[in-house]
DNA sequence: ATGACAGTCTGCGACTGA
């Protein structure tokens, strides 16, 4: 159609681009986060750990940039968001299956248009550690749920892609030292069997799907050098039902983002969607 | 080497993260 082309489409010729971003603190990230979305110009973005309240998130600048945005945040702690250039409208901003969990770790919502409408998440999935813990638990619960929630997803006919922090790195291949990470909530069989299941329903871990290489990392510790060393761990994904799967495209980890000045400790990771075929 | 991270607020120390 005639429609005219946003600023930032032209890499993605009708598709378009969705990154998952852990940036750990949206205001003390406001300017990586800007030059990111100048850079890269993704058509869509989750942002996990905000670390702030809705009424906090810095909207103007967001808005200026010509995204749309959701928000779902708490004070102190975790916060997701999605920024879309087209509009957003938001299904849920709680992952459903425990009314008493007031963490804000789930947001979705449906944007793009025509023949690239998609339904996005934006997740922070508990870390978990100390294994054995109430935290422990409360990670493999809240997986439990997001894999109920994802089965119901199935029965919609529309592209689902469910990006962000799944605190989980799925196989040996995606940890440094996977020995030393072993007993890890990250790394625990309970934690990857989770992971496998979502699997198993038909989601496609993205990049894995475009990438058969081990050692590929989103995530390196403030610590120890680890960035440097090329030390970290693969824990950020974009996993695509079948509709969203067969229209990928690219799948890539941006690893820019994590070697400026002031960085987050991840680095995003994403996607490109083509048009629908039909 | 008496060190070597970075957010948050309960704020000059404690808590959380991965």
């Amino acid at each position: 159609m005639g429609r005219a082309t946003a600023p930032g489409r032209t890499a993605a010729k009708g598709g378009l681009r969705i990154a998952a971003w852990n940036v750990n603190s949206v205001k003390a990230r406001l300017p990586n986060l800007l030059d990111w979305l100048d850079s890269f110009t993704p058509e869509v973005a989750l942002l996990q750990e905000i670390k702030c309240p809705a009424e906090d998130f810095p909207r103007l600048e967001i808005e200026d940039r010509g995204y749309n945005l959701a928000v779902a945040g708490q004070k102190s702690y975790n916060g997701v968001a999605i920024l879309s250039k087209t509009p957003l409208e938001v299904a849920r901003d709680r992952l459903p299956g425990d009314e008493g969990d007031d963490q804000a770790r789930y947001l979705e919502a449906v944007t793009g248009s025509g023949r690239t409408v998609v339904r996005v998440a934006s997740l922070y999935l508990p870390n978990g550690n100390p294994v054995g813990s109430d935290k422990f638990a409360y990670k493999l619960a809240w997986m439990d749920r997001l894999l109920a929630h994802a089965r119901t997803l199935l029965a919609l006919d529309e592209a689902v892609v469910l990006g962000g922090d799944y605190n989980i790195a799925p196989a040996d291949g995606d940890v440094y030292d996977p020995e030393g990470w072993r007993d890890d909530a990250l790394c625990r069989p309970e934690s990857r069997g989770r992971f496998r299941a979502l699997l198993h329903l038909g989601y496609v871990d993205a990049w894995r799907a475009r990438h058969a290489e081990v050692g590929a990392f989103t995530y390196w510790d403030y610590q120890q050098g680890r960035w440097n060393r090329d030390e970290g761990l693969r824990i950020d994904h974009l996993l695509l039902n079948a509709y969203a799967a067969d229209r990928l495209g690219g799948c890539e980890i941006d690893r820019g983002p994590r070697g400026k000045p002031k960085a987050s400790d991840h680095t995003p990771v994403w996607c490109e969607l083509g048009d629908a075929g039909w």
